[in-house]
Formats: C-alpha cells, sequence, structure tokens
DNA sequence: AAGGGTATAAACAGGT
DNA sequence: TACCTGTTTATACCCT
C-alpha cells in the first residue's frame, strides 16, 4: 500500500499532443454526452458506462463528405477513424507496395492531410485507456473473436477511478491555442497518473507474472517521481514483448505530455521528416485552410495512413475489422472488413513500465512492424515513424515529440524518438537487458547506444503457426502429388506465357492453403519438380528466372501410356485371376475324386485365396463342388472373346469418342466387369469361373452388367461428358451375340445355386432382371476412406496406379481401379441407391478434376 | 527383393 | 552480400 500512496503521490503525468483538428469551426461546444460521466466512473459504474460509451461514441464513420459533421465531432472529439468503404481493395492495394521504397509515396498522399483533419478525433474509451497495460495483457491471450469484453470487465472497477483523470478533455484540446492551457492540463494530468500507476500496480496483482514483467518492476521501485524509471526495466521483458536493441529505452517517462500537433505543422514536419509529397500538402491546406484558427488536437500520437490520419488520443488503441454494421465490438481503427484482418488485430497502448507506446498483435494473421512479421501474441514498441502494416493497410505510428523537435519539448519523457527507421528485431537485444536504467538525460542524448548498421535483420523468419492457428481444413497436407499440384496450378493460373516460380508458389498456397501454414522446405521440392518432371517445361524468360508452363505433350503421352498399362494390367488381372480358379478348379476337381480323404487336406494347400487369407469353409466347398467342372483355358479363352464381342456390340455408337477415350472406357469396362463378377462370386464362396458360368447361363445378364459397366467407364473417363454409351433401356432387347459353344457342358455349378447378392437377379429371366441392381456395381469411387489422416483433399496416387492394382491379385480387385470400382462394401449395403441404372454418375466433379489432373499430373521424371 | 515413383533435403551455381 | 532460382544429388519411404 505503501507503494500505492507513494505511486498516488506521484507527479507523473501523461499528457496528449495537441493537434489542430482539421475541422474549421472548433468552436462548437463540447459534446460530452457521450463522454462516460466521471460521476458513472467513480461511482463504480464503470462497467455499465464504459461499454455504451464505447460502443456509441467511439466509432463513426466519418462521411468524407459531410463536413460539417465531421467538424462537429472532430469537435467532440468524439470522431471515430472508420476507413470508407470505398477504400477496400482498390485501395489498399496500392499500399501492398508498403516498404522503403515506397514509404515516401505511400505517406505522400494528400489525402493524408485530408484526414487528417477530418478524423483527428477520437477520444474516450476513457476507461480503455486507463488500462491501456492490463487491457494489453488481457488481450494477448484473447482469442480474437471474443473481445472487448474480456479486455474491460475485469479491471474496470479498478480503473473507474483513474478514469477521471486520465481522460484526455476535449476542451482542453480546443484551448490549446493558448498555450498555457497546455500547461495547464498538463498538470492536471500529472495528479492523474500516479493513478495510473496504481492502476498498473493493482492490474499486476491480477495478473500472472508472465504476463506483467515489466509492470511487477514498475510496481517495486516506485518510491518517487522516479518509480518508472529504467530501474524497472532490467527485465522488461515479458515473454511476450520483443524489442530491439535500439528501441529499448533506457529509461521510463515520468509521463507523457502530449504535444500539441498542429496541420500546419504536420504538414510540414511531415514534409521534411517524411519527404512527404508537397501536393499532399496542398490538399491539406485546402481543407484546413482555417488551420491557423484552428484548435490544436491533443494526442499523444498519431497513425499516419495512406488516406487519413488517426490521433491516439487514448492510451489505448484498438485497431481491427468491423463491418459496418457490427457493433459487437469496438475497434477504434477500422481496417476495413477484409478477412485477413481480425475483429481485434492490434492495440497500441502506452506501456508506463517501459515508457512508451507499444503494440499488441492479437489477429491471428499477425502484423508488420518495420517490415518485421510480428505474430499473434507478441508485442513491439512503437517508436516515432515505426511503420505497420496490418493486412494490407500500412500505417506509420508517428510521435509528436518528433514531429516539433523545434518546439520546445514539453515532454521529455516522451518515447525518444528516433530518425533512424531500424526494423524491430524481434529478437530480444542484450542491451536492453543489459542495460537495466539509463538516466532520462541520456535517453535523450546519444540516439542510441545501438549504432547498429544492422539493416534488417537478414530475414524474418516464416512465422510458424500452432496448430490452432491453422484452420482445421489446412492442417493436412493435401494427398496429391506435387506433380498434380503443379499441373493443377499451372492449368488454373498461367497465363500463355507461364508461371514464374513465385506465381507458382502463390498459386499452390492458393489451391491448398495448406502450404500458406505449414513450414518452408515444399517449395524446394517443387523447384525439384519442375526441373525434373518434364510435364513442366520453361516457356519464357522472365526475370532471373523462367516462366513455367506444361508439356502437354507429354503430359498426353504420359496419359496415354498410363491408359495402356491400364489395360495391360486389366488383362492380366483378368489373366491372373482365371488361372487361379483354374487351379482351383482342378484341385476341387481332385478332391471330389473318390477314396480321397484329401479334401479336408487340401483346404490346407489350397485354402489361400490371392488376398492370403484363409478360405472359408464354404468357399472350399464350393471349390469341392466345382471340381467336377472342367478346367477352363478355354473356358477363359472363350469368355474373353465374347466379353469382348458384346462390348464392340454394346458399343457400336461411340458418340465421337476418340479411340483413344474409346479404348479407355473398354478397357475399364472390361475390368469393371471380370472384377465385379469375379469379386461377387468369391465374396459368395463361389468358385470356378463366375463370368463363364453367367455366360453360358445368362448372357442377358452378363451384357447388362457390361453395359452398366461400359456407362459407368464411359462417364468417368469422360469426366462425366458422356454418361453412356449404351442405352440401358434397350439393352435387354439388343440382340446378344450368343455365346460361343462350349466344350464345357454345364455351366458352373457353384454358381447355379446360390448366387450371390450381386448376381442374383441373374436368376430370373431377363425379363425381371433389374438392372438398376448393377448400379451398386459402378458407383463412383468414393475417395479413399482408408487412406488415414489426410483427408481434406483426395487420393493421392495417381490414376494409373490404381489401375494396375485393380488387376494386380484379387484382394484388390475388391477395390480395383481407383476409378471404376466401388467398394465391395457397398456392393452389399447401399445397393439399392437412387442411382439411376443407366447413369451411374461417376463421381462428383471434384473427383473427376482431380482425377483428370492427377492423370494429367502424373509425374514421371524421366 | 528390386525397381519405380515420390518426397525431402541439401549442395551448388548463376542471376538479380 | 543476400536472396532467389534452377539443377543436381542423395536419401528415404511407399508401392507394385
Amino acid at each position: 500500500m505503501e507503494a500505492v500512496e507513494s505511486v498516488l503521490n506521484e507527479k507523473n503525468s501523461l499528457e496528449p499532443t495537441h493537434y489542430k483538428p482539421g475541422s474549421p469551426d472548433v468552436s462548437s461546444p463540447n459534446h460530452q454526452d457521450d463522454r462516460i460521466p466521471s460521476e458513472d466512473i467513480e461511482g463504480g459504474n464503470i462497467e455499465q458506462a464504459a461499454k455504451p460509451a464505447e460502443q456509441d461514441s467511439n466509432e463513426h464513420i466519418i462521411d468524407e463528405k459531410s463536413q460539417k459533421n465531421v467538424d462537429y465531432l472532430v469537435e467532440n472529439g468524439e470522431l471515430k477513424l472508420e476507413l470508407p468503404d470505398t477504400l477496400e481493395h482498390e485501395d489498399f492495394s496500392k499500399l501492398l507496395e508498403f516498404d522503403e521504397k515506397n514509404d515516401d509515396d505511400l505517406f505522400a498522399t494528400h489525402e493524408i492531410l485530408q484526414h487528417a483533419i477530418q478524423e483527428a478525433n477520437s477520444e474516450s474509451h476513457d476507461i480503455e485507456h486507463l488500462n491501456s497495460d492490463l487491457s494489453r495483457q488481457m488481450s494477448l491471450n484473447d482469442e480474437d473473436d471474443d473481445d472487448e469484453n474480456n479486455d474491460e470487465n475485469p479491471d474496470s472497477s479498478k480503473l473507474g477511478v483513474h478514469e477521471e483523470i486520465s481522460r484526455p478533455k476535449l476542451n482542453d484540446y480546443k484551448s490549446h491555442t493558448e498555450g498555457h492551457n497546455d500547461h495547464e492540463m498538463h498538470v492536471k494530468e500529472e495528479t492523474l497518473s500516479p493513478k495510473r500507476t496504481l492502476t498498473d500496480i493493482d492490474h499486476q496483482k491480477n495478473l500472472s507474472a508472465h504476463d506483467v514483467l515489466t509492470n511487477g518492476d514498475a510496481a517495486k521501485n516506485n518510491d518517487d517521481e522516479d518509480q518508472f524509471n529504467l530501474k524497472t526495466e532490467p527485465e522488461p521483458t515479458a515473454a511476450h514483448i520483443l524489442e530491439s536493441g535500439r528501441f529499448s529505452q533506457p529509461k521510463r517517462h515520468d509521463s507523457l505530455t502530449p504535444v500539441m500537433f498542429q496541420q500546419h505543422e504536420l504538414m510540414s514536419t511531415a514534409i521534411q521528416d517524411s519527404n512527404r509529397q508537397v501536393p499532399k500538402e496542398g490538399s491539406k491546406q485546402e481543407s484546413l485552410s482555417l488551420a491557423d484558427e484552428q484548435p490544436t488536437i491533443s494526442a499523444y500520437a498519431r497513425l499516419d495512413f495512406q488516406s487519413f490520419t488517426f490521433y491516439v488520443q487514448t492510451l489505448h488503441v484498438i485497431i481491427g475489422r468491423r463491418s459496418e454494421n457490427d457493433f459487437s465490438h469496438k475497434v477504434d481503427v477500422n481496417l476495413g472488413p477484409s478477412k485477413s484482418i481480425s475483429r481485434r488485430h492490434a492495440q497500441i497502448f502506452y506501456n508506463f513500465g517501459t515508457g512508451r507506446f507499444e503494440v499488441s498483435i492479437i489477429g491471428k494473421n499477425g502484423a508488420f512492424v518495420d517490415d518485421i512479421f510480428v505474430e499473434r501474441g507478441n508485442t513491439v514498441p512503437l517508436r516515432n515513424k515505426t511503420k505497420v502494416q496490418i493486412g494490407q493497410v500500412p500505417f506509420q505510428f508517428v510521435l509528436p515529440e518528433q514531429e516539433n523537435a523545434e518546439q520546445p519539448q514539453k515532454s521529455p519523457e516522451i518515447p525518444e524518438p528516433s530518425e533512424d527507421q531500424e526494423p524491430v528485431s524481434p529478437v530480444k537485444s542484450e542491451e536492453q537487458s543489459a542495460r537495466p536504467s539509463v538516466p532520462p538525460v541520456e535517453k535523450k542524448q546519444p540516439k542510441k547506444p545501438a549504432p547498429k548498421k544492422e539493416k534488417k535483420p537478414t530475414k524474418v523468419p516464416k512465422k510458424v503457426y500452432t496448430l490452432d492457428e491453422i484452420p482445421e481444413e489446412y492442417r493436412t497436407k493435401p494427398t496429391c502429388s506435387y506433380s498434380a499440384l503443379l499441373t493443377t496450378c499451372i492449368r488454373k493460373y498461367s497465363s500463355p506465357k507461364g508461371m514464374s516460380l513465385s506465381e507458382i508458389y502463390a498459386g499452390i498456397r492458393e489451391l491448398f492453403p495448406y502450404y500458406k501454414y505449414c513450414p518452408d522446405g515444399w517449395q524446394s521440392s517443387v523447384r525439384h519438380n519442375l526441373s525434373l518432371n518434364k510435364s513442366f517445361r520453361k516457356v519464357s524468360k522472365e526475370g532471373k528466372g523462367w516462366l513455367w508452363g506444361l508439356d502437354e505433350g507429354y503430359i498426353a503421352e504420359r496419359e496415354r501410356l498410363k491408359k495402356k498399362q491400364a489395360e495391360v494390367a486389366a488383362a492380366k488381372a483378368a489373366a491372373a485371376q482365371q488361372k487361379l480358379e483354374q487351379q482351383q478348379q482342378q484341385r476341387a476337381k481332385k478332391a471330389t475324386t473318390p477314396g480321397s480323404n484329401d479334401i479336408v487336406h487340401r483346404t490346407d494347400t489350397i485354402p489361400r485365396s490371392n488376398d492370403g487369407k484363409q478360405q472359408s469353409i464354404s468357399q472350399t466347398l464350393a471349390a469341392n463342388r466345382a471340381a467336377d467342372k472342367k478346367p477352363s483355358a478355354d473356358d477363359y479363352q472363350r469368355t474373353m472373346k465374347y466379353l469382348q464381342e458384346q462390348l464392340m456390340i454394346l458399343t457400336k455408337d461411340r458418340k465421337g469418342l476418340s479411340k483413344q477415350v474409346f479404348a479407355s472406357i473398354l478397357t475399364q469396362a472390361l475390368a469393371m466387369t471380370i472384377n465385379q463378377v469375379s469379386q461377387a462370386a468369391k465374396s459368395k464362396g463361389i468358385t470356378g469361373n463366375p463370368l463363364t458360368a453367367l455366360m453360358n447361363k445368362n448372357p442377358q445378364h452378363l451384357n447388362l452388367i457390361l453395359a452398366a459397366a461400359v456407362n459407368a467407364a464411359t462417364s468417368k473417363v469422360t469426366n462425366g461428358k458422356v454418361k453412356q454409351l449404351v442405352d440401358m433401356s434397350l439393352i435387354t432387347k439388343q440382340a446378344i451375340k450368343p455365346p460361343p459353344t462350349l466344350p464345357v457342358k454345364r455351366p458352373t455349378p457353384s454358381y447355379n445355386g446360390s448366387g450371390n447378392a450381386n448376381l442374383s437377379h441373374a436368376r430370373p429371366p431377363e425379363g425381371s432382371f433389374d438392372p438398376t441392381s448393377l448400379s451398386r456395381f459402378f458407383q463412383p469411387r468414393q475417395p479413399r476412406v482408408a487412406t488415414p489422416p489426410t483427408p481434406s483433399i483426395p487420393r493421392k496416387r495417381s490414376l494409373d496406379k490404381d489401375d494396375e492394382s485393380s488387376g494386380s491379385e484379387e484382394t484388390s480387385s475388391s477395390e480395383d481401379d481407383d476409378d471404376e470400382d466401388d467398394d465391395d462394401s457397398d456392393d452389399d449395403q447401399d445397393s439399392d441407391d437412387t442411382d439411376d441404372d443407366e447413369n451411374d454418375e461417376v463421381g462428383d466433379h471434384k473427383d473427376n478434376e482431380e482425377q483428370s489432373e492427377e492423370t494429367a499430373a502424373e509425374g514421371v521424371y524421366e
């Protein structure tokens, strides 16, 4: 308590600088209505009073056209800054180039002056100012979205007392022209300062140690007026505060005395300090015609945006995004609706502990301070002319002291100005920590011990996102390969001249935001791919790099090759399967031979189906039953021949499809048919050659299956452009070439009886066959759920691989082609969904897209 | 088990 | 000089 008392007696002061409002008439009476009556505050109603005040009076959209209103508002200090809606993109886009080179231009727009006049204002947030520190601390932990309430509530009670003191009064601003008043105000505020200190101290109690290192120190040292001296600085390093050596303010400022900012001064200083363009001044002059007569505006500092100026008249300013009708949260400086800007993106506040203004980055996208990226949760000091960029909106923090260097320093305490624009280093400097306290004097004279010639800390390390910061859907890496990624990207964004590497990077990030958040390294892979994968070629040279494009020829060739391989694979698969079945049949046959009790025995030898699983008893039995069936090298041949012929018959009408496409369709259809029939039979424990059996027994049905497969394949291959090649409605009536006479007399017994769920429809004669039932065979392939954790984006392996896998072994036959199959599970379960038989919808857009992309992108390095 | 395809990382050279 | 771009090499993993 002693400390508190002493603090209260302190003569620290924090006073705003006085600016001349841009508006001509300043004469209007103070408009205190919107301000929180001190009674309320003192009476402990701060919370109640504060909120309405914030919402109602803090934010007014300035209509540049209604100068009158503006003036009025300005006068009353109510005016809050908000970007004109129209400013949004185009205007901001100019600011994209914010960097040293463009500083001048950026800040040269004449609009600045105009806005300076109109928007000099913001005031109030009384409560907040008081709490600057506290709210800062708190907000650091805040999520972007839950905001102000959290900030203010907790402390408001304590703050209330200080409120009256710290709150700048508009009256004062007006009377400024008479230098004397300044003094008065100054004094007035000094008395208040101590309370702030108290507040700070109080806050400290409530804050976790790590949150308030600086303040904590201050509290300890508050014995005399120097309580805020740098003594407390020693370890000002709250985890969240990053400062560069040069920023380290050796000493704390006992007070922050406001300086009068006069418009004309601003202009001139601006010109000389920042090389601002005269034109700007001119324009400003226009609007500031009354400059001389105008009262000054008290402000601690100001924020120079490209097209307006915001005067920091409170000790706590929230910068963020607010949509037009959203008054749910307070924003002192509205940066527009861009989603890249958080609703509460940053807050500027005066840190009594360090005696300077600081900016805390609250927004999840971080911000740039002097071109250095500062991520959320960090706080950096603000020096004169510190550049800040939030989203795409840059602005400059300007301390009056610097500007009015000529003027007698009213406030030696104001954070030291410095001409240099050295960037803030995210790394804490040794200097700072090493230098416990520096006499106020020091602070002024030597620029800074930091003779750093440092240009810029080499490179800003990319922000490392925590999981929470990454949108859920962008946390997992896309499953598609880089080559697919690149192909897609180039297809989508490239101009005929190609895309530069950086454009490709950007395109990829755009396509897959995952790459916005993931650590760097993928770029290397991208380059590697561009170089090695022949799908990509250099189109033209630009600057130091090339513009990249696709080698469509190569890609087409690749595709063709792939299809070919797919065909071969399918054939192989079919052959393999056939062979297998033959073997099984042979064994089964043997098993049935008299005197052999080796049925059981055989069960051991045959037992494994291709998938390596133990054959079930029923399978074994089925195999045994089929044992007497004639081995079927012939069958196989015959069946294949039949299928091929039927395919040709069914697809007489090629609907203009190219040979290549057509071949692909046939291949896939054949593969589908074989796999599905075989699989269905297998799943029922049927051995033998179900295809042959079906062919023999019910060719009509087989044709239906074939037709459905053709349509599915067609839709798939053509990406839905052609839905069906075969008219299913006619298929049953279509002339069917009779199956070749069989050397084998009887149809596969095994198939005969039981049939399987899928084939069961075949039992009844053609007439009763419901083609719809086939649709389930050819459902569009679902993205493989099996592929573990990585979801959001499609599967990864290329088409050809899938094709191959389809044929490889029966195990996989069940899930054969990625593209054509549907999972087994589907077979039995959602057999009769609403699919139309004929148009088995093959894949949704995405599926198709991906497929084609992947297909095209199929990357082969050599 | 071998080989192909792909992902990563890194070294290096040349350009800006 | 720092950084970007492009090439090349090496290694590892997965899949067929």
